[in-house]
DNA sequence: TGAAATGTTGGGGCG
DNA sequence: ACGCCCCAACATTTC
């Protein structure tokens, strides 16, 4: 057996996912060493790497793991046409979701487009099959292929953030394991309500894992179902059955970019496509900087900006204020996450922003618009989240922590805040860009009729 | 996996 | 003691 893996130029992954995917490849090649094997490294067009390694190998069969994205179905299609036509023999097989998107169905032989129908679904199938541990001894060929560095790939970066994001990650299938026990043991019983508290570490944290494939969906299943039987904590059933239930949502995300790969850009309710969004490079600027006067919204995008990683909650708030109070197009905010998460994945973005911005197929409302103070007040009271991110703010005191400029100005004094100079004011006034978003939404309501 | 506007109720102050 | 008003507190509707 001969591991490999190809960096194809069709895939660009963003800059601080191609630092992981670097790093998550030493870790896979260490761990091949260990087990006596090598994993071999090539750049270069998919289909004519393999037919070359293959020449030089004379190996009779490729397999690999399915991806079910746009871009990686073609490369696979590519392969697999160019191989077989040489005799050899192919096999995909699916390891990154729990189920076949080409399978799951409702009843009427169509995907679902809502999600509660497609979870009951899920739990009235067969239960994913459990992970199996691989003992045995991989066999080696007589000769290996030809390697590259893993240097060469370009996905070893020299940026000094790298070095700030390499403090909080530790990427690869170790990691994986390591973040999914803790999670397990510490978090899970207080899942339901420590996910939506920023400050808190109640979340997972294993989505980058999960997109690299560090660990799968079918590993995450299992092990917590079986935490959830061991674990005699109170309320655990309800907890857990929360968390599967993300998990089962980024499946629906998967399913969904598979039967629908035009969503990447085109809003999925085609009424969308005459909404007047306000495209502002300006605005847009503000946003992606985390300086719009808001504070939970710039210490989410400073976060991000920061650790490549960005907490659910916040993701939402910060999601609606570019889409909602700017009237920015959600492409941008997609496109701006794809380049800055560690955790960029094309489906879980693509469905997220259309749920936020209410063009999705089972999406929030549109005049569902979040008020990044009540918000604010709701999931960091105590400002500790803002403090982190925003040093600026860390003396304001937690009753203005989410409106620095509604505060007495002895109080920014004594905080050493001067709006406009050291932190901005708001780049737009919550209460008229939500009524500017409602009518912007009307108007395209109306036209429809038209 | 909202928030604002509007409606309803009930207790207490007060003439 | 009674009725009126005010306004929390909560519920419902609307965006």
């Amino acid at each position: 057996m001969i591991p490999l893996f190809i960096a194809d130029p069709k895939v660009r992954p963003g800059g601080p996912s191609a630092w992981w995917l670097g790093r998550s490849l030493a870790s896979l090649q260490e761990s091949f060493l260990r087990k006596k094997s090598r994993l071999i490294l090539r750049r270069g067009n998919a289909p004519d790497v393999l037919a070359a390694v293959v020449r030089e190998t004379g190996a009779a069969a490729v397999l690999w793991d399915e991806s079910f994205d746009p871009v990686q179905r073609k490369i696979d299609e590519a392969v697999h046409a160019k191989l077989t036509r040489a005799g050899i023999f192919c096999g995909a097989f699916n390891d990154s979701l729990l189920y076949d998107p080409r399978t799951v169905r409702n009843k009427q032989g169509t995907p679902f487009k809502v999600f509660t129908p497609f979870w009951n679904h899920c739990l009235s199938l067969e239960e994913p099959a459990a992970p199996v541990k691989f003992n045995g001894k991989l066999i080696a060929p007589s000769v290996w292929p030809r390697s590259e560095k893993l240097e060469s790939l370009g996905f070893v970066s020299r940026a000094q953030w790298t070095e700030k994001i390499g403090r909080c990650w530790d990427p690869g299938e170790k990691g994986a394991k390591a973040v999914l026990q803790k999670f397990l043991r510490n978090r899970v019983a207080d899942y339901s309500e420590g996910r939506d508290h920023p400050a808190k570490e109640g979340t997972s944290r294993l989505s980058p894992y999960l997109h690299f494939g560090e660990i799968s969906a079918r590993q995450v299943w299992h092990e917590t179902r079986q935490h959830m039987i061991a674990d005699r904590r109170p309320g655990i059933h309800r907890t857990g059955e929360a968390f599967l239930r993300q998990i089962v949502w980024r499946e629906f995300a998967h399913h969904m970019l598979f039967h629908f790969p035009e969503s990447v850009i085109r809003p999925l309710r085609k009424d969308f496509l005459k909404f007047q969004w306000r495209k502002d490079a300006r605005l847009l600027r503000a946003w992606q900087k985390g300086e719009t006067g808001y504070p939970i919204v710039d210490a989410g995008m400073r976060q991000l900006w920061a650790t490549g990683w960005m907490h659910n909650r916040v993701r939402m708030i910060a999601a609606s204020f570019l889409v909602k109070d700017l009237l920015q197009p959600w492409q941008e905010g997609a496109a701006w996450f794809m380049e800055t998460l560690v955790d960029a994945d094309l489906a879980n973005n693509t469905f997220g922003w259309q749920w936020v911005a209410g063009c999705g197929a089972d999406a929030a409302p549109y005049f569902r618009i979040f008020n990044p103070v009540l918000q604010g007040n709701k999931f960091d009271s105590e400002g500790d989240y803002v403090r982190r991110w925003i040093p600026e703010l860390s003396r304001v005191p937690a009753r203005f922590i989410h409106q620095p400029w509604e505060a007495p100005s002895e109080v920014l004094a004594s905080a050493g805040v001067q709006l406009d100079k050291n932190y901005p004011a708001p780049i737009v006034d919550h209460a008229a860009g939500r009524k500017r978003a409602l009518l912007a939404y009307h108007r395209m309501s109306e036209q429809r009729q038209k």
